[in-house]
DNA sequence: ATATACTTGACTAAAATACTCGGGTTTATA
DNA sequence: TATAAACCCGAGTATTTTAGTCAAGTATAT
């Protein structure tokens, strides 16, 4: 996961898509475009990538537009910035010569492990209904248990995208 | 705050320096660049960043080379981090034409804010000792309570840099 | 028919980042 | 006092990534 400007711009538009409908009717791109400062072409390309990834739908036509394919409490925020950025490709340190080599986890490994993690956490917690809501504290979210990162044995993959070694 | 590969670099680097500091000696940064295959000349540019933050010390000459300036104990993540990066100018929303315009906050400057805030707990909660140590899981460490974030009144400004809307 | 609105692929421009280079300065030690 | 080890520093370039555009479509309501 990559946490640039195209994935505010996401979220921005899906926030905006939600506040915007009213009785199931689809909301148009050049709608969202002037109440966001989003340029429409730019607005195309995020929609695309949206729709591939399952959180909105389309209808063509006169009349048509996009609507958010499921509930805005069922989208997280983790979901849409992922869906506009490419997926990583290389998981970082694995195959690099440097940093971690000769399949030796550089000492730094954990850490980053842990802090994709941690931000994941709080990602995936918050939903495009909080945003707009804005009535939701995180202290209202279930976040479980705020432990066994950085722990010894762990092993699970470094998912927040740094720059490769 | 920027997460970037920089700021890895000068997380390993520092490790490395905690991990070889033995009787209080300087530490090479032609040792450091051995180990942790970073060019010399890089190691150079990164530990006068650390210089200037005040989290190493220097010492000239033959058998010279760096130190820490505190104990590994009180190093956070988030000050390597700090260090290294140049300091982020603008805050983000604020001036900016798009998204925060005619000083009314975009609806999702809130959310960037706790995510900020969210991230930056864990960068000070890890120190460059827990690294080395890897005896510290973060079940141990005192975070507080989680909560206060994403709440309607809050005005904390945003540090984590996202590019500008 | 026509206009609205989504669809798609490819392309370009701009920014940020990563990294290098060359010439210093300090100081231990032979 | 000469030498070499090692830090110091300003300025530059190259690469990569990201942001954003463009042109030519297709579907469909009226």
């Amino acid at each position: 996961m990559r946490l640039t400007s195209k994935g505010r711009y996401g979220v921005s538009a899906m926030v905006d898509l939600n506040n915007h409908t009213k009785d199931n009717m689809p909301v148009t791109l050049a709608a969202i475009s002037e109440r966001q400062f989003i340029s429409l072409s730019y607005l195309e390309q995020l929609f695309r990538a949206l729709r591939t990834g399952g959180l909105v739908k389309s209808v063509r036509g006169p009349g048509g537009g996009y609507l958010l394919a499921r509930d805005a409490k069922e989208i997280s925020i983790a979901d849409v910035i992922r869906a506009v950025n490419e997926p990583i490709r290389t998981t970082m340190c694995e195959n690099a010569v440097r940093g971690c080599h000769r399949g030796k986890r550089c000492d730094t490994h954990q850490l980053w492990d842990a802090m994709g993690q941690y931000i994941y956490r709080f990602l995936d917690a918050v939903s495009i209904e909080m945003v707009c809501s804005r009535e939701v504290a995180l202290d209202k979210i279930e976040f479980g248990d705020i432990e066994n990162y950085m722990t010894k044995n762990q092993v699970v993959e470094q998912e927040i995208a740094l720059p490769r070694l």
